[in-house]
RNA sequence: GCUCGGGUGGCGGAAUGGCAGACGCGCUAGGUUGAGGGCCUAGUGACCGCUUUAGGUCGUGCGGGUUCGACUCCCGCCCCGAGCACCA
């Protein structure tokens, strides 16, 4: 909907708030001010004159940012303009930050966020959109209550002052969201829903416990899930060195959706290769055969616990190769296996040493280190008997905890049969036949033909593989499989600050899920911090202490919480009923509104955030609460700032540590929020990191100064010429001019903004555009056209700088005679006619160098460019003599003459 | 090793196969000012030339190729960044 023009400067002054000063104040201030500095001059003395004259009511020369901002601020709240109806999802747009944990004070890398998501949505509505901007706080979470170990100041508090502290700065950054529906996952009214989540999922068989080897954080005392701990072996959060332990823990079997989360990768087209790539290599799907070893029976004559050993591979055509056998050292019933043989203490010594390796060490590649068990396994497809070995490069959590080794064609296996002088044999050939045992320095792990392995050789190896795997199926002892990298994700934390898992423990009936009327399992309040770090729950006689649900027995609370990011996963739905304390989810609601249309946040949540929430969606997908299976339908990830330490001038991230952090409080207060919004958005493309340069923002400041300096030097007949008329055929050149690159920028700056999101150089062109604009003379008794084009001009520059700084946005659209807000007006259109040319610059090349150029008619047919361009005195200058072998014509661009 | 990005002035960065360096920062000169700041004007890739007239050569990590024409497409390298990685 546009707003109608009201009319001009009088109603205009009534209708938009005015700055609160009375003109008397303004007297004595700016008479003070000038006795203090008696030479300031122009400036004060013209805004002096202005008031004297009565010229102007409030428009001041100088930009008042700050009295601006705090005015439109509290205006966009009181109009409510950012709360959204979702009863109606007429043209919705769901557009969404990622849930921010609240850590108490932002930086402009922060800010970069919430800016490029203000700027989307505030298009999407002068686009005609239903757009829904929401905010909540992933307000769990361990930094909260290793403060409270420290300073002895509840979580609760501290992080309900971080919410105030965080809701004031994306308040001066001009942000707006629909508070009606924030979300805190930290209080009852929201971890009630995501313990009855929890319920729901173990109800399926989605949440269980098991005894594993997991990892555990000795610095944050917890355990972490996989995607928590770090390449090097490092917490992702603490920064401590994680060990394993063996515990029983709660899980949420991911894994069940590894391929659906693989499948539907692919129809995320609104989403960066990038991220799908790392989606797609942590799932790690890989294709192969499981292949089943029997054991060779123990000459004791005791029994084995189970008869055969089975095995992974992804290369089932070198099964003819294989030469010996290694177990993971965890792997299960080892012990058994080799209990009684005289290699009994040395297999367990190595494990025992391989057992105190940390992570780093087990996982880099390589020396590799192992021990012969004193059994042997026989090779199915040759009935070889091979001795079974245990080896620290086989990872129990990966296949079946034992490989088949191949040395002659893996890495890894030539060097183990290296160094413990195992047997190597060839059992693929490369392509020239050239490969001999006596000459190989190193695996030949490329392509070939199956040798040696009757009845499969000659086939390619490639063939070979479905093959090899079919007979396996068909004589019982192994088929194709299909494994993945994806482990089901660990979600007890052995901490406080994080919603209770709803279960009890029964002597008599066991494990007892909480029945869902019990709901919330409230966190008690009433605890002690330990600089141990062990959690208070584990120690709270009330929280523990509960009857069974069931057989009224005393029962015992679990006293794990859910891992943080269980409450981040399905916080985009609660958003649609956020205050709905019948259910977690309104149906009809999020089948409207998911998915949302554009999420956006940063690439640190490649794959934990984002696996988990499409875990989640289709989950809950699947139990019948909501039709969507995919949460995101566009994911947007902006790139980090960063800025240059003091300490070493390296570029790092904004961190307290590296002491380069720029806060945009200061920022603001010098030069107000929309400058800052301007350069975030101007630094460079958003999707990429950006270097913060001080320097920058003044540029920002800079060009919004100018913008407000025209409108306030010709305020006193802009707000009329919008009555004059605009007709680009009788226009003279100039204004002509002005008018196409008007159009030409609403056109580029509109399809900047549509798909990607270039902001860098959708304000390049304004920029452009208002130089454009200063190359016109202008002035009240400029001719009624270019008064015209001007002020058109100047009023689509408002508009479109509206999105990126909104508040000048709004204070100049009251200027120019329109009532408030801006956000209500529409996007510019494009004018198809003033886009068009009569005549046309021709670039004129010879052999592809540019040698001049020549004005020609729009319409000119191919031959009379030709002519004119071979008629040209440069041009005449560069084929002089020559042969004019082909001349290329690019209509409206170019004319290229080929000569040799 | 595999996968994905990226390499363009002093800096941040622009360029549906068609004028490389838009826009901004910085810098230089001039104007306004008592001065400073601010603002305005002009210039600003490198090299050569232009004392009246001005243009030329080179240039987008390196080497090839396709094309009338390549920052852009293809092939082979080098370097930087990110993710995964003893994954069988």
């Amino acid at each position: 909907m546009s707003w109608a023009c009201q009319s001009r400067r009088g109603v205009a002054a009534s209708t938009v708030p005015s700055l609160g000063s009375s003109r008397a104040v303004i007297f004595q201030a700016l008479e003070l001010f000038l006795q203090i500095f008696p030479s300031l001059g122009t400036m004060a003395t013209l805004v002096f004159q202005a008031l004297e004259n009565g010229e102007t009511d409030s428009m001041q020369e100088h930009y008042p940012f700050q009295a601006i901002e705090t005015k439109w601020q509290q205006y966009w709240e009181d109009h409510g303009l950012f709360a959204t109806d979702v009863s109606d999802a007429t043209d919705k747009y769901y557009c969404l930050m990622m849930f921010p944990y609240p850590s108490g004070t932002l930086h402009v890398g922060h800010g970069r966020n919430y800016i490029i998501g203000d700027a989307v949505a505030r298009y999407k509505k002068m686009r005609g959109c239903r757009v829904l901007t929401p905010m909540g706080w992933d307000a769990f979470g361990l930094p909260a209550e290793n403060a409270a170990i420290k300073t002895g100041t509840h979580p609760r508090e501290s992080t309900l002052n971080h919410i105030a502290a965080m809701k004031r700065q994306m308040r001066a950054w001009g942000c707006g969201y629909d508070w009606a529906r924030e979300v805190t996952s930290c209080e009852p009214d929201y971890y009630k829903w995501t313990q009855w989540l929890f319920l729901k999922l173990y109800e399926r068989g989605l949440a269980y416990k098991k005894e594993a080897a997991v990892n555990w954080d000795p610095v944050d005392q917890t355990v972490l899930a996989n995607e928590q701990v770090l390449p090097d072996g490092t917490a992702e959060r603490s920064g401590a060195r994680v060990e394993k332990k063996m515990l029983s823990q709660w899980f949420f079997k991911i894994t069940d959706y590894a391929q659906r989360l693989l499948d539907d990768l692919e129809k995320l087209d609104g989403w960066p290769e990038r991220v799908k790539a790392m989606q797609e290599n942590w799932i790690g799907r890989s294709e192969g055969a499981r292949i089943d070893f029997p054991l060779v029976p123990r000459t004791d004559g005791v029994a084995d616990r189970e008869p055969a050993i089975p095995c992974f591979t992804t290369r089932v055509d070198t099964i003819y190769g294989c030469t010996y056998m290694v177990l993971a050292p965890e792997y299960p019933g080892l012990t058994e296996l080799v209990a009684g043989s005289p290699q009994e203490a040395a297999v367990r010594d190595f494990v025992v040493t391989a057992g105190r390796l940390s992570a780093i060490e087990r996982t880099t590649e390589g020396d590799k280190n192992g021990v012969f068990t004193g059994r042997y396994v026989i090779n199915p497809y040759n009935q070889e008997r091979i001795p079974l070995w245990v080896g620290d490069y086989v990872l129990l959590e990966y296949g079946t905890g034992a490989v088949m080794a191949v040395p002659a064609h893996d890495t890894r296996d030539w060097a183990f049969a290296r160094k413990y002088d195992l047997p190597i044999r060839l059992s693929i050939q490369n392509p020239d036949g050239t490969l001999d045992l006596v000459t190989m320095e190193e695996a030949y792990v490329d392509d070939g033909v199956v040798v040696d392995s009757p009845p499969f050789s000659g086939e390619p190896n490639r063939e070979a593989i479905p093959k090899m795997a079919a007979y396996a199926e068909e004589k019982g002892f192994g088929r194709a499989v299909v494994q993945y990298r994806l482990r089901d994700w660990l979600i007890s934390r052995q901490r406080y600050w994080g919603a209770p898992i709803p279960i009890i423990y029964c002597d008599v009936c066991g494990l007892v899920p909480v029945p869902e009327e019990d709901l919330p399992v409230t966190l008690p309040m009433d605890v002690e911090f330990k600089p141990s770090g062990e959690s208070p729950l584990k120690q709270h006689p009330d929280f523990q202490q509960v009857s069974c649900p069931h057989c009224g027995q005393p029962g015992r609370r679990e006293s794990d919480t859910m891992d943080t990011f269980v409450d981040s996963s399905w916080y985009f739905f609660r958003y649609l009923s956020a205050r709905d304390d019948h259910q977690a989810v309104d149906r009809a609601r999020a089948d409207k509104w998911m998915p949302v249309d554009q999420y956006i946040g940063g690439i640190e949540h490649a794959i934990l955030h984002l696996m988990y929430a499409r875990f989640f969606t289709k989950a809950m997908h699947d139990m019948g609460l909501v039709d969507c299976e995919e949460p995101f339908a566009h994911l947007f990830t902006q790139g980090m700032i960063t800025k240059r330490s003091d300490q070493d001038g390296q570029l790092y991230k904004m961190s307290k540590s590296k002491g380069n952090v720029v806060s945009p409080d200061a920022l603001i207060a010098e030069y107000g929020a929309d400058t800052v919004r301007l350069y975030t958005l101007f630094i460079g493309p958003p999707e990429k990191e950006a270097e913060w340069n001080d320097a920058g923002v003044e540029g920002a400041y800079r060009f919004l100064r100018r913008v407000w300096r025209r409108v306030y030097l010709h305020r006193a007949w802009l707000p009329a010429a919008r009555d004059l008329p605009i007709d680009p055929g009788t226009m003279q050149p100039a204004e002509r001019a002005l008018y196409r690159k008007l159009h030409e920028s609403i056109q580029r700056i509109t399809r900047d903004l549509e798909g990607a999101f270039h902001f860098n150089t959708a304000i390049a062109q304004i920029m452009e555009l208002m130089n454009a604009l200063d190359d016109i003379p202008v002035s009240a008794d400029a001719p009624a056209a270019v008064r015209a084009v001007y002020r058109e001009t100047l009023e689509a520059v408002v508009l479109l700088l509206s999105p990126f700084a909104p508040h000048i946005a709004e204070e100049l659209w009251g200027e120019l005679g329109h009532a408030p807000s801006i956000l209500q007006a529409d996007w510019p259109a494009v004018n198809e006619a003033a886009l068009h040319r009569d005549e046309v610059e021709m670039v004129l090349q010879v052999n592809g160098k540019v040698r001049g150029r020549i004005q020609v008619a729009a319409d000119a047919d191919h031959a009379a460019v030709e002519e004119a361009a071979l008629a040209d005195k440069q041009v005449q200058k560069w084929i002089e003599g020559k042969t004019v072998r082909k001349v290329i014509v690019v209509p409206g661009k170019l004319v290229n003459v080929a000569v040799a």
